[in-house]
DNA sequence: GTCTCCTTGTGATTAATTTCACAATGTTAT
DNA sequence: ATAACATTGTGAAATTAATCACAAGGAGAC
């Protein structure tokens, strides 16, 4: 395994955040080593893609073993970017917005919510599990006095392209976006569209191709 | 194009909320006409690539001018199973099942949410958006009564599995699940995990391959 | 230390997905 | 009606991902 020529392909990526909820869940067991068939039967996958994955980034593994639980959520951690904490700004205090502003998970894997931004005069000023809620129009100071990198949109999709834009020209890196429309911004600026209605529709496809 | 024998990638069935998305779009737009560039321009991948997933369903397209939306809209949901109305019920009636339970994306797509379960007294009996909160023990009488097929699980993941397990016995079909565990379930249940940590996480990683 | 057993790591193989390139077939203008 | 043009639909090729099968290497017993 060459260190710093692999690359690691996008469909393994894109099941690091897989792997690290189950060994998270067996380090809180107090379970410090998992074979690959263990991993894998758990999350429904074979044993040989997880090996295959982790090969990725180097010989992780004991043989006759298998692996180390908190030496694998290290890496993972690492791969993923998440040893630097990131500071995150909410934009719109409605239901989603509180549901994510109160959300512990957030904090845990390193995302600090800052600041939550509104346009309703009687929810400005006010605090949501302590987050304070600032004017929209204090976005661009707050932006780099609180050093914030991530917006999470959580606005009404009738706002969310004007409050994208608004969001880019204050300097932030990435947008976290809930609401369900496309949004366009330039392109160093990254997108996670955070579709919830596309997760149960295919839920949706599956039940229909079981009961009709 | 053989109809009945085409089976559909799994690939394309992913994309199709996608789809569904950008042409609710254009609809609500008044736009008629589309041609594959132009969706896939909005989405950020090659018009072949969704050209390829239309055709698996059938000659929709009208060549010269593009896809007339309405007919492509029906098409996609047929496919999704859309067609149907679902009846969902969440458990746990804490920030995430209110913020559901007040979303109107449910509604928009047939998906209606008919009850709310909790156990915590000072909730049950009351409602949130008009929907009726009952307490947990009368998940199996309810189920039968109010025909529900699908259980959104907002309950800590403490209690995820155990609640998981009563909804499974309660005869649901489906579970989307929001706590983050990986529930066991029979094999005729369908489960859709709804991470949302992983979809930050993944714009984490992304994030630090751009700045660090 | 040696033997046995277990599980990893990985080349080779197979499968799935995406991209390419262009014939087919429609539209629109005249 | 015909020509000029636009866009679809699709085999073939290229790329990417998943699976297989087994040699390599470490653990544990004695
Ligand atoms: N509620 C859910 O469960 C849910 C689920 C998936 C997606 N979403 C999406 O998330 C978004 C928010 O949904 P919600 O249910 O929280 O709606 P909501 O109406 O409860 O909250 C929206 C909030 O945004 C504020 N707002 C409006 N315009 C703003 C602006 N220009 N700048 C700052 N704040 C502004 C409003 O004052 C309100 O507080 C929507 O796009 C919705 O489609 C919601
Ligand atoms: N809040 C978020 O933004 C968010 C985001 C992603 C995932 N989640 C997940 O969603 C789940 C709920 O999160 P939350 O923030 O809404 O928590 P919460 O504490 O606000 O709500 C949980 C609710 O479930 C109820 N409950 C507890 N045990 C129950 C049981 N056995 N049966 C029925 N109800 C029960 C509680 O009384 C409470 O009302 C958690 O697993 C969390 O990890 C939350």
């Amino acid at each position: 395994m060459e260190e710093g020529l692999v690359v690691i392909p996008k469909a393994t990526i894109s099941r690091l955040p897989l792997y690290l909820q189950v060994l998270t869940e067996y380090h809180h067991l107090g379970i410090t080593l998992v074979s690959s068939e263990e991993i894998a039967q758990k999350l429904g996958i074979t044993s040989s893609q997880l090996r295959k994955d982790l090969s990725y980034f180097g010989g992780l593994g004991i043989r006759g073993a298998g692996y180390d639980v908190t030496c694998l959520l290290e890496k993972i951690k690492e791969i993923l970017g998440m040893q630097k904490k990131r500071r995150l700004a909410i934009i719109g205090a409605g239901k989603m917005g509180t549901a994510l502003a109160g959300y512990h998970g957030l904090q845990q894997h390193g995302l600090e919510v800052k600041a939550l931004f509104e346009i309703d005069k009687g929810k400005i000023g006010t605090t949501i599990a302590n987050i304070p809620i600032y004017p929209l129009a204090e976005l661009p100071d707050q932006t780099v006095r609180l050093g914030l990198e991530i917006a999470v949109l959580t606005v009404p999709v009738a706002a969310a392209q004007k409050v994208a834009d608004l969001v880019v020209e204050a300097g932030f890196e990435a947008i976290w976006n809930f609401a369900p429309i496309r949004l366009e911004v330039p392109d160093n600026i990254i997108v996670q569209n955070e579709d919830l209605v596309a997760g149960v529709l295919t839920l949706v496809h599956h039940l229909s191709r079981k009961i009709g």
